[in-house]
DNA sequence: TTGTAGGCGTTATCAC
DNA sequence: GTGATAACGCCTACAA
């Protein structure tokens, strides 16, 4: 069933039928009517594809996510997911494996599959490959205005794009969890941070320092060590710094699955949590109220950053925004449970 | 850049350029050098829209799911998307929130987007909506054949339709469990369990069922009982159970979330596992292990689950399997962690 | 208020 | 081997 079956029972045009279903120009009440009929009658939709082709855009969206199973995505595609089924939009999902290579081709084939913008949370933070994946027309024009493909980056802020994001204060979150730490007479706080390269590890190591150094406590090397965001890595680090001569008080975990790695290697060691080390992990998650001792974390609003960059996203689509590229910064929440006590030595001291 | 311009640029025709892109007809090799060579040179791709229109295929397949945030559903999609992936098919997702109207909704848009194929993990397992959504024309033809959109259920098997499945041996998995415990002495076990309009609500109680009755131990109604597969009906049945004033030495939870409420319930209520009672949770989940107690699982190949259903579905697409309905069943395993104990009544009896 | 006709970018059927 | 050309289903000037 398609336009021109409609408009031949109709006994009218196509022209007709197109202007009845978009109310793109006049048409009389009783034609209009009886189109409507018709249409209810066959039960007739139009067909999204010869529409796409026609008007030059399809109501996708792509989301792009380095990996699924980490519980912190699915709570941002939840969240973005709502506000573009609001709107009539489909989000074809991406999967970069936290590979750069795949995240170059997933993007290249969103484009080929004329996905009228972007929502990411990028692997590769250089852009080096998003460059090329996109090509060069993308940069922005002398005018200032943006051209091509509309974005929206998440979590990550990609240097050298003039595209909108989605962030978090990465640093508060950190300078939070540590003041915390010192507060509890704890010195001796390590930080097992992320990569780098990537915002959400620079940043939050940076925290980390700032409130080490506004506190006047001396940073100590083996105290942070750069992991890779996975559990495993939080488990391997973690057994280093415990067989360090003088270990520290308390840790700091840089993402949700690096806790759980630290977690997982405490247990492993018996080694006690409070009371031989405080921990504190960046990013809640299902079960962290649940463990022994109950985890205390920093919290951010997850699914809050899936519907605001998506909210962002649409409206630039839509040619509703055309202010300069923002970038919003949403505040994180230190939510104390019970993984932090007192430090001892400390207590012994004063 | 579109075929017509790569065609005048070859000083060839559009067909020819078609041909050579598609390898569907016979081309002279140096054209087809010449024509390769200025594609390549102006980074022309097809556009998949245009295609799509005029093959009537999209390469696209739509995954409906209840909810994103249940960790069991992003395992199952990443298996799926490998596979979508490796065949140079995209995944639309369709997420249904738990909610039968939205499913049907979703099931209809995915028509109208052309998807390809439909892997589903349904809420409705009445098939009404599913039939409504999908119109009449979807049953068995006289002939046999399936016509129309193909589908493959995941985790759900509908009545009524003559769609493949991938299922598990929920059945089986409980039974597993019940006998595990019933190994250790347990007489007093509870079991609470999905929707009975559900598969897997309805075969795991009936496993259960079914080891108690071979062991010859009486089911007590009072340690049966129905939640909804949340975490929060997990949470307040637990409560009810253990307030009885002879409570279950054992429970049994029917999904990952229920399990975990019930694992709150009993630690908000001081309840000791195992000492107190014994807990076994259908489905594993990242922290499980890493619980105090280590939680008793049974565990299914969820990954594989995706993959097989994807690898099913393309095959149908694609034509390649014009096969009869087929039923796909994967084996459960119970991982035995910490979480149960060898009864004390028992003990103390024998 | 309504209809005609062209075109979005492909592929495929014919001729040549 | 190659090239016109007609669809695929829709929207939208432009004309009437």
């Amino acid at each position: 069933m398609n336009l021109k079956e409609i408009a031949e029972l109709a006994g009218v045009s196509t022209a007709t039928v197109s202007r009845v279903i978009n109310g793109s120009g006049p048409v009389s009440p009783a034609t209009a009517e009886r189109v409507l009929n018709i249409i209810e009658q066959q039960g007739y939709v139009p067909d999204k594809i010869a529409k796409s082709l026609r008007m030059g855009q399809t109501r996708t969206i792509g989301f792009v996510v380095p990996d699924i199973s980490n519980p912190f995505f699915p709570e941002v595609l939840n969240g973005a997911q709502a506000v573009c089924a609001e709107h009539g939009y489909s989000i074809i999902l991406g999967n970069t494996n936290e590979d750069v290579d795949t995240e170059a081709k997933v993007v290249r084939s969103l484009r080929v599959q004329h996905a009228d913008g972007l929502l990411m949370i990028l692997v590769d933070e250089s852009g080096s490959t998003l460059r090329s994946a996109l090509g060069a027309r993308t940069q922005v024009s002398s005018s200032g205005r943006r051209s091509g493909l509309p974005i929206v980056f998440i979590d990550r802020y990609i240097r050298g794009f003039e595209y909108d994001s989605v962030i978090i204060d990465n640093e508060g979150g950190t300078t939070q969890a540590t003041d915390y730490l010192l507060e509890l007479g704890h010195t001796k706080i390590a930080m097992i941070h992320g990569p780098l390269t990537t915002t959400p590890g620079e940043r939050r190591l940076r925290g980390y320092m700032k409130a080490m150094r506004d506190a006047g406590v001396p940073v100590r090397s083996e105290y942070v060590a750069e992991g890779d965001f996975r559990t495993r890595s939080g488990y391997e680090i973690a057994g280093r710094m415990m067989e360090l001569a003088d270990p520290p008080t308390a840790i700091i975990g840089g993402n949700n699955l690096m806790t759980i790695g630290i977690f997982q290697r405490l247990a492993d060691m018996g080694v006690c949590i409070p009371d031989r080390v405080s921990l504190i992990g960046f990013d809640d998650f299902t079960l962290a109220a649940n463990l022994t001792p109950a985890l205390t974390v920093v919290d951010r609003p997850m699914a809050d950053m899936g519907r605001i960059a998506a909210e962002l996203l649409l409206s630039r689509i839509e040619g509703r925004d055309e202010s300069a590229t923002r970038q919003v910064i949403l505040p994180t929440r230190l939510k104390i449970r019970d993984s932090c006590r007192r430090c001892i030595d400390c207590a012994v001291r004063s």
